[in-house]
This record gives C-alpha cells, structure tokens and sequence, in this order.
RNA sequence: GGGGCUGUAGCUCAAUCGGUUAGAGCAGCGGACUCAUAAUCCGUUGGUUGUGGGUUCGAGUCCCGCCGGCCCUACCA
C-alpha cells in the first residue's frame, strides 16, 4: 500500500469554556482515527488550535479584570491539559491569536478582495453606551414585546417563543452594564457568497466530501436559494484581528477560526522544517476536518468558498458527527450530567470513555448517548472480562519463561484474526467504529472459547505437558496481541502495556498478521479495573456542586434550589389534552368567612362573573383573614369534580403555593385580568 | 410554518444491490468450569421490523399516508 499524506482537524475549542465530555467524544473519533492512519504506516498529522477571539471573550477578560491574552492563556492551558489526560495527541496545538493566523487572514483576505467578493453595508445594531461596544442579541435584556415577559434575550422570549429584533424589546438593557442600549448604524463588511453558489452546489452535492444527510440539509435549506451574503466584519471594541483595508473593524470570529487550522499547519512546519505549501496547495495532500453539526454551516459553505478563493486546497472530507447526551438528553447542570473533561479523569479512567465512545461512534450524525449502565457492563465485560481476561488466563503459565519458538497449530485462529484487519480496518477507515470495536470482540470471544478448550490450569498439573502449556500460552498471547493491535487506536494505554507485558514494540498495523514467537514473558499486572459505580456517583455529584457555584453569579437573581429540592419536578409529561382538562379561571372572592370546627379552611364564594359563583374551602387560614380577601382576585380550578367534606360541597380548588403553615401564597392575575378569564 | 434524520428483542445495535427461516452483544433463564479481576464456556427464552396502504415473483430495505422521537430553520448564522 502506497503511503498517503494526511491532514487532520478537530474543530477549534473556544477559550471561553473548558473542555466537557461532549467537546471530547470529537477529539476522540478524531485521535483515534489519526492514530489509526499513524499505524498504518501513513503520513498523517493532526492539528488542533483555541479559537480565541470574539465578543465572548473580551467581556469575560473585562469582567475578570485582566487582557484577553492573559485569559486565553491559562484557558490554553488548561484545554492542553485535560487532552493530554485522556491521551489525545496533536502533532501541533495552536492558537488563532498568532501571527501566523493573523498574516493567513491577510493573504486570503486579499484574494477575496481581489475577486470582488466583499461589499460593504448599513446594518443597524444596539450600543452599549457604558460599556463602548456593540452588543450581540444575546447580551441585551428587556421585556417580550409580544407577551410581556420580562428578563428576555434580544432575540427571541422563552416565554411564548416570540421571536424579535433586540431594537423592539421593550425597556432594554445591556447585560454588560445595565445601560440602555442605544440603536445605533455600522457599515459592516460582508463576502458575497452567492458568487459561489455554482461551485458549492457541485461541491456539497458530489457525494465525494460530505454525508448524504448533510448534502441533503444544505441542499434544502441554504443551496435551494440565494445565498445570503455573509456579515464579516465588527466594529471596535473587538478582541480579534484588525481588517487592514478597514481600519476599526475586526474579522469576525468565525472568519479567522477556520483559517487556524491553516495556522496551526504553519506553526507545525516551522518547526519541522516543512513547506506549508507542501500541505495546503498540494494535490497530494488529503484534508480531513472532524466538526460537531451544530457548526456544519461555516464549515461546508464559507469555507470551501474561502479556500477556493484563495487556490488553497479544498478539504477531501468533512466528518460531521452528533452530539453526546446523558441518559438520553442534553447534558445538564442541575442533573450534574455536564461533566467536564478534568472532573470525569479525577473519578474514572479516561480509557474507558476513550472505548466507550469508539464502541457507539459510526460515520452517521446521530447524537450519541451516554448511559451509565451501560458504560459500566460495557467496559467490564468487554475489556476487563473478554480482552484483558485472555492475558490475564495466560500470561502466569508462561510469566518468566518465553513464547514457543515456533507458533504452533492453532487450529487456524491466528490467521481468522489477521484475515478480519482488512475489514477492521475499513471499519477504522469510514470512522465506523463501532462496527470495528463488534468485530474485534468476535476475535475475543473466539481466543477465549480457545483458552476454554485447551484447558491450560489442567495441562500445567502434568510434567510431561510442559511444551504443550507453552503453546497454548503462546496462541492464547499471540491472539491476544492481535486484538491489542486491532485496538491501539482506540486504548494506546493497553497497547503500551502489552508491549512490556510481552516484550515488543507496536509500530504498524501489518504486525498483526506475523505471530511473535520466542520472545520473553514479563510479570502479568492488572491492566484495567472494573467501573466502581461509586465514582460515576461522586462524578456526578461534583458535577452538581461544580455547576451550581458556578452558574450563581452569572445569575442576576440568586433564586435557590430550596424549593424544587424540597418538592421535585414532576418526572412524568402531561400531554397538552391533560393540560386541557383543567379549566382554571380568574374569579373574585365574593365571600370569605370562617368555618366553624375547621383549624385550617376558609370558606370562601367565588365570581366567575355573571351568575356563575362556586363555594369552595380553601385550607389557607393560617395566612389569611377573610376579610382581607374579599374583593381580590385569585386564580382556581372550576372544573374540578365536586367533593363533599365535613362542613359542605366544595365545588373548586384556589391555587396557591409555597410549603404550607405560616407559608401560602395565592396566585394574583396582573391587573386587567376579570373574573371568567380561562388561564391558558 | 418549512426542512432533515430516525423508529428492528427488555437495553445497545447488525442485516450487501430488494432475495432463503431478521442476526449479535448485554440483561434474563438452565447448566459446566474453577486458569482468570464474582472473570469464562455451553445451551436457551425473547421480534406481526412503530402503524395503515401501495409497487414487486419477493419489502426491515423502495413509494404514499398516519403516529412517535431527535435536530435544524422561521429572515444575525
């Protein structure tokens, strides 16, 4: 097989926020197929970088009272830090705050300049007086024009789903500093796009670099019509580059992102004394990108553009997976299911997430999910029951001593083994790992039942049986080897052991297919230890606790958990037709009066205007005179079924809330809500 | 509202181009073994492939409707 010259990108992540266990199943479907592509003796280097600029990072740098570059090294630091901890190894980790990035960003800057793609533009955006910058959607604050919901994002109300222009909030205010933000004009560059449009329909849809599913989303939804053009630049303040041709403007983050991948390259070069242009304007050179598919957008639409602009290389593949869920939802703080990368290596072994990842990864966008039951009996009975358990029944016999000279007659097992790499490895090559992890199970199973057979425990009680033991030993070790081999991608921990434990060194693929004979034995240790469901718990507790301190100050309003902790949320749905059962309406108390005999019930009449009147008993003596009630309104359920009690018919139920005793509150309509209203 | 993906055993997933009786692992049940980290091995239960139609000699697979799930979008991407 001739060697090919790869290139290989995880997407970029951003210095705002650590890495969590989502961000890493990415870098792991990518390091494992870049260690796969090593092993297979190509040329193949992975490039990783933070993406460092942006609004984001500017205010939290403000906040935290030091420069972005301050912020964004420690942050580097510590994403360097948590892959390396789960073994994830990168030929080059840059950053697109470097010189490299920002002289990359001029050259193609230039060529689409050249090729008249830009054009500049009014657009009309909220400032910041206080704070002197622009403000993004997200960071102005007011009340929902539609609804009236207060404490809403400029974008759209989680309240009734409205969706708005920042400009039509009413009573904005900055979330940086609480001002009221001013509507002002900006002329912001943009790149057409539409000038593209040919080439990316026949690049998207050729069926040779994406997923069909995503040729089909981008087909669908942006190709079907004009392309928009693309809103590249933003006014100072900015932490980012300047655009040169445009003093006081700054490329927008996810222009010069991308081209960091480019950098990082760059940066790899130079330090290895390499031609970029070797890379990245080389027929020769195959670009594969691994990118999560909420950023598929600039990855399959403004970025063939920009490279094709700038006559670099186009990239051969984009691999676009899914998002990783917990228990089969979006990860959550409260759950304590958003656990970051740091916390999940203090409790648990980064190689059972390294294998448990790689046992449910295929080429397919589906969002992958994380159970921990599952998680558990799977790496217990897969790599401590099925995988290391080979070494572990065979390794003692022959501990000490060394491999027979000779790989004996193994009634044909070894070479079943080496005739299932070529399929492994095409499993490893269209990143279905899964299917590769299924298959190299099979070759345990198979190296186990071996072992069964030849009862190497019953063979050692005889003298005479000696070399017999050893050849069992040998087989048993020789398959597990090949399944070591088949599994360096994914648990280079394992591999590395295995090359003490039995005195060779794995440097290619192909080295499965030739069994290793006469070699020394070493010492059998433990490999790896079941999954203690204690730690998942401790992991997960401190998820909790790390997320709650966290997101505390982030939080204008210091609501505590108290409440829902001591009345959990409902688990179960109720369907909207449940909802509907209940008919609640505004009424006005009309009456209210003790009840003789009752400790805790108010009697009370209500109007839900017109004739219609209901007699209820409200247990909310503890907190409420009778005649301060009179002439309020409340909220209450009118079609609940009547039940008769001691002291009469009670025809409906008040709504209120709170634990009880000297703690009731009703629920009071705003004003102009009348009695008969129905609460929807 | 528009679009994409998806639904196979209790759970996680297979099933080539439409081709025989829909297969594995885990869990369950029954046995064996005691070398191995309560590991392993043998046997076994379990499915009207979400649902209703259609095309076909033949449908898990292709087409249409319905139901459910996930996601993107609804004029900043």
């Amino acid at each position: 097989m001739s060697s090919r010259r790869i290139l290989v990108t995880a997407a970029l992540p951003y210095a705002n926020g650590n890495i969590h266990i989502g961000h890493l199943v990415e870098y792991l479907q990518t390091d494992i197929w870049v260690r796969f592509q090593k092993l297979r003796g190509h040329e193949c280097r992975y490039f990783c970088a933070d993406d460092t600029h942006g609004t984001a990072i500017m205010i939290r740098a403000r906040q935290e009272g030091r420069s972005e570059e301050e912020l964004i090294a420690d942050m580097r630091e510590a994403h360097v830090r948590d892959f390396a901890r789960f073994d994830i190894e990168f030929d080059n980790y840059g950053s697109t705050n470097s010189d490299e990035n920002r002289q990359l960003c001029e050259q193609i800057w230039k060529s689409i300049r050249d090729a008249n793609l830009v054009k500049e533009k009014e657009i009309e955006q909220l400032f910041d007086p206080e704070a002197g910058t622009f403000l993004a959607d997200r960071f102005v604050k007011g009340t929902c024009p539609k609804c009236g919901a207060e404490n809403q994002y400029g974008d759209n109300c989680d309240k009734c789903g409205s969706t708005y222009s920042p400009a039509d909030l009413i009573d904005p205010k900055s979330a940086l500093s609480g001002a009221t933000p001013e509507l002002r004009t900006a002329r912001h560059l943009f790149i057409e796009l539409e000038q593209h449009h040919e080439f990316l329909n026949e690049w998207t849809q050729s069926g040779k670099h994406l997923q069909p599913e995503i040729a089909n989303y981008l087909k669908g939804h942006f190709l079907g019509e004009e392309l928009r053009d693309w809103d590249i630049s933003r006014p100072a303040p900015y932490f980012g580059f300047e655009i040169p041709d445009a003093p006081g403007n700054y490329w927008y983050v996810w222009y010069d992102a991308p081209i960091g991948y480019i950098a990082s390259t760059w940066e790899w070069c130079k330090k290895n004394q390499v031609e970029l242009d070797d890379w990245w304007r080389n027929d020769e050179t195959e670009i594969h990108h691994f990118i999560g598919k909420d950023i598929t957008y600039f990855h399959t639409l403004f970025w063939p553009a920009m490279l094709k602009t700038a006559g670099l290389a186009l990239p051969d593949r984009i691999h676009i997976h899914g998002f990783l869920t917990v228990d089969g939802e979006k990860m959550s703080k409260t759950k304590g299911t958003f656990i970051q990368a740091s916390t999940y290596a203090e409790h648990l072994d980064p190689n059972y997430f390294r294998y448990f990842v790689a046992s449910k990864l295929s080429s397919r966008v589906d969002d992958i999910d994380l159970n921990f039951d599952e998680f558990k009996t799977k790496v217990d009975s897969d790599l401590v029951g099925k995988v290391v358990n080979i070494a572990s029944r065979c390794a003692k016999f022959v501990s000490g001593s060394t491999l027979s000279e000779e790989y004996p007659d193994d009634e044909g097992l070894f070479q079943l083994a080496s005739d299932a790499g070529s399929r492994i490895a095409e499993h490893y090559e269209k990143c279905e790992y899964s299917s590769a992890i299924r298959e190299i199970m099979v070759l345990a199973d198979r190296a186990n039942q071996y072992i069964e057979n030849k009862e190497p425990w019953v063979v050692r009680k005889d003298k005479d049986r000696q070399a017999e033991l050893q050849q069992i030993c040998t087989v048993g070790l020789n398959l597990f080897r090949q399944i070591v081999i088949y599994l360096a991608p994914v648990l280079p921990k394992l591999a590395s052991e295995t090359e003490k434990l039995l005195n060779f060194e794995i440097k290619n693929w192909d080295e499965s297919a030739s069994p290793l004979v006469g070699t020394p034995v070493g010492k059998f240790q433990h490999m790896m230890t079941r999954v203690d469901p204690k730690k998942v718990e401790q992991m997960i507790e401190e998820s909790k606790d790390a997320a709650s301190v966290e997101s505390a100050p982030a939080s204008n309003f210091n609501d505590g958990p108290e409440a829902l902790e001591k009345e959990p949320m409902t688990e179960e749905h109720c369907t909207i037709d449940d909802f509907l059962k209940v008919d609640m309406r505004v009424a006005r108390v009309i009456e209210a009066g003790h009840v003789e005999g009752a400790d805790k019930l108010l009697q009370l009449k209500l109007s839900l205007g017109g004739d219609e009147t209901r007699n209820v008993f409200a247990g909310i003596k503890s907190c409420y005179n009778p005649e301060d009630l009179v002439g309020r309104l409340v909220v209450c359920c009118a079609n609940l079924k009547p039940r008769k009690m001691r002291f009469g018919v009670s025809e409906g139920m008040v709504l209120a809330c709170g634990p009880g005793g000297k703690d009731i509150f009703l629920l009071n309509p705003d004003d102009g809500a009348v009695p008969g209203m129905r609460v929807h």
